[in-house]
RNA sequence: UGGGGCGUCGCCAAAUGGUAAGGCAGCGGCCUUUGGAGCCGCCAUUUGUAGGUUCGAGUCCUACCGCCCCAGCCA
């Protein structure tokens, strides 16, 4: 839709847009704006998140969707004592992975340091700033509280001239952090806690990554964001429900001098996901208390975390997409990322053999010397994928758990007596067990029908269960990490009882380092995704190194036989599945509690 | 007890006074050389609650209830 359509009804088409896009559609149409321009502000202080990756989807979005529109990557780099340089390439890099582009607006706040300074100026020569002498005790004592009005500070009726003269002198560095700050002179008595007397600049005499030793006084972000914004000519000004309430002052700000454009802040609800956290505060105690191994550790919600963990951009994206925009608080379950990841995983990454718990596997009458090789479909969803070889040989490995002595009823898998398929390879019968001294199984017999080969009888005959293997002889080792959620619980309390430790998954890394992988992994590099077949989608880690390959596993896929076994204990039985009827009835009574 | 926001299925979400879309999850089935994928079906007599206006209300009005955010020289 473009907005000359629109204007022809002389009103947006906008049935079926978040609210958002509504106002954006509505302000084309109109004529406010004849394109739109947004804004992605991180402050760089730390690794970007999922929650970040909403916004960025819907900053970008926006611009990407209406004709001559743009969307700038601003850093807002206003507090030198939190932000550093490496930040802001980590971001750059993960706004990119993602998928998006500012072009040539790259900006920074910090670009507008004089300028801004210069809006301040201007306040005080109308009256509108002064310079407050109180240290921070007193001017939190002095604010109120959420229900009695603030007092007025005893400086704030200085001239201008006094003022002015203040002002320079802490640009100029007379003062000491804390001994002065520049205020907007507006309400202490404001409902509002972010009208009473807004602190403009502080000072803070430390080097600034970009500005270096140029200033001693930083602006702050109320201050800093609505100017910046009309210096880029922003339309549209996204951000989280908490600046709500800021946004009476965003505009005072821009009420009070002339800039050349005036830019409108809209706020929407930030997006969470279950069983983890986004606070950075929180972020930073897993990683210091070494509860992850770094930022990107792959449990982590950081997008440098999910991009090593072999999540695909576009699968975020659709996420995103998905979850919507809205002014509701949102906690979104895992199970939907995770389908949109497996999503995008599925149609497009090729499918290989890896045993993750090897149980070795002797096929009696397959010759001790023979070896062959078996052609295996790379990928069932795209046939332009093509197909592979896959040795086989007399010696393989199957996985543990896809043997079972005394089978449960539904188990299709092996069993003494049990003929299975080997996955494009022969049917098998198993025909011995072989235990050690304490009686765990640690080898199999079989026979394999040579008829079969290719996972076919020509006898027609049919058979349950098809099984993942992969040659011994032929295998590559690898350590194989499987991940769970960081978090118990599906919003974790990192403050209740028991503290971080209660709330942690304890199995949320589970390292798998006898793994098996067929030889087409020989030339995997980090990065690359593929998908064990039967297990789930992995990803080569970059702490792999030649020989020695390790894999994160980027989700499991479907397991509706773990469903059965769990659901219905050892034996795989469930008598007490509820009928279609019974939800029902639990669904009623339910309501009626 | 100040101010700002939000309440439609377990989780999201559409519906702009005309008789509650869709997705995820779940459940049943079909299909299957991945217990994957795919396909089919089921899943809100009712929108936080109580009143009111209207021929007609999730949408309008009134009152109440619940949840979130705000008292950094952070953003």
């Amino acid at each position: 839709m473009s907005a000359d359509d629109a204007n022809e009804n002389g009103g947006a088409e906008t049935s079926g847009l978040d609210f958002i896009r509504t106002i954006i559609a509505e302000d084309l149409a109109s004529g406010k704006h004849d394109k739109v321009v947004t804004r992605f502000p991180p402050e760089p202080n730390g690794y970007l998140h999922v929650g970040h990756a909403m916004a960025i989807c819907l900053d970008f979005g926006v611009a990407a969707e209406n004709a001559d529109s743009r969307c700038h990557l601003r850093f807002d780099d206003t507090n030198p004592a939190t932000e550093e340089t490496e930040y802001v390439d980590g971001i750059m890099e993960d706004v990119r992975w993602l998928g998006f582009d500012w072009g040539e607006h790259l900006h920074f706040t910090s670009d507008y340091f004089e300028t801004l300074h210069g809006y301040a100026v201007s306040l005080i020569e109308q009256g509108k700033a002064y310079v407050d002498d109180q240290n921070a005790e007193e001017i939190r004592a002095n604010q109120g509280s959420l229900t009695e009005p603030g007092t007025e500070s005893p400086f704030r009726n200085r001239s201008a001239s006094e003022n002015l003269d203040l002002f320079a002198r802490m640009r100029a560095g007379e003062f000491d952090d804390g001994e002065k700050v520049l205020r907007a002179k507006i309400d202490m008595a404001a409902s509002v806690v972010a009208l009473r007397d807004p602190i403009l600049y502080r000072i803070q005499k430390k080097a600034h990554h970009r500005t270096g030793d140029a200033w001693c006084i930083y602006p702050m972000y109320d201050f800093a964001h609505g100017y910046s914004d009309a210096l880029e000519g922003i339309t549209h000004s996204l951000c989280s429900l908490e600046f709500q309430d800021h946004r009476p002052l965003y505009d005072w700000f821009l009420d009070q001098v002339e800039t050349q454009s005036r830019p409108r802040q809209i706020e929407f609800a930030r997006l969470n996901v279950s069983h983890t956290i986004t606070s950075k505060r929180a972020l930073r105690r897993l990683f210091e208390g070494g509860h992850v191994r770094d930022w990107d550790d792959p449990r982590m919600p950081t997008l440098a975390a999910m991009r090593r963990r072999g999540y695909p951009p576009e699968g975020i994206r659709a996420f995103c997409k998905a979850v919507g925009v809205g002014k509701s608080p949102k906690l979104i379950e895992l199970a939907n990322l995770e389908f949109h990841v497996r999503q995008v995983l599925n149609k497009e990454v090729p499918r290989r053999m890896g045993v993750v718990d090897p149980l070795k596997v002797v096929i009696e009458n397959y010759p001790e010397d023979q070896e062959e090789f078996l052609e295996a479909i790379n990928n069932p969803e795209d046939e332009s994928a093509g197909t592979r070889e896959v040795p086989f040989s007399r010696e393989i490995y199957i996985e543990r758990e896809d043997f079972l002595e005394d089978p449960p009823k539904k188990f299709f898998r092996l069993a003494p007596g049990r003929e299975v398929r080997l996955r494009a390879a022969y049917f098998v019968t198993c025909t011995e067990v072989i235990k050690d001294g304490a009686g765990e199984v640690v080898e199999l017999r079989c026979t394999y029908d040579p008829a079969t080969r290719g996972g076919d009888s020509p006898d027609g005959r049919k058979v349950k269960g098809t099984l993942h293997w992969v040659s011994a002889r032929h295998a590559i080792g690898a350590e194989v990490r499987d991940y769970e959620t960081l978090f118990l619980e599906e919003e974790p309390n990192l403050d209740g009882e028991g503290g971080l430790d209660a709330a942690l998954n304890p199995s949320s890394l589970v390292v798998r380092t006898g793994a098996k992988l067929e030889p087409a992994f020989e030339d995997a590099v980090p990065g690359e995704r593929f998908q064990l077949e039967r297990l789930g989608y992995y990803c080569i880690d970059s702490d792999s190194a030649p020989g020695a390959l390790v894999l994160n596993r980027t989700a499991t896929l479907r397991d509706t036989w773990a469903k059965v076994a769990k659901g219905g204990g050892p034996k795989g039985d469930n008598p007490s599945k509820p009928s279609k009827k019974q939800n029902k009835q639990k669904k009623q009574k339910k309501e009626d509690g």
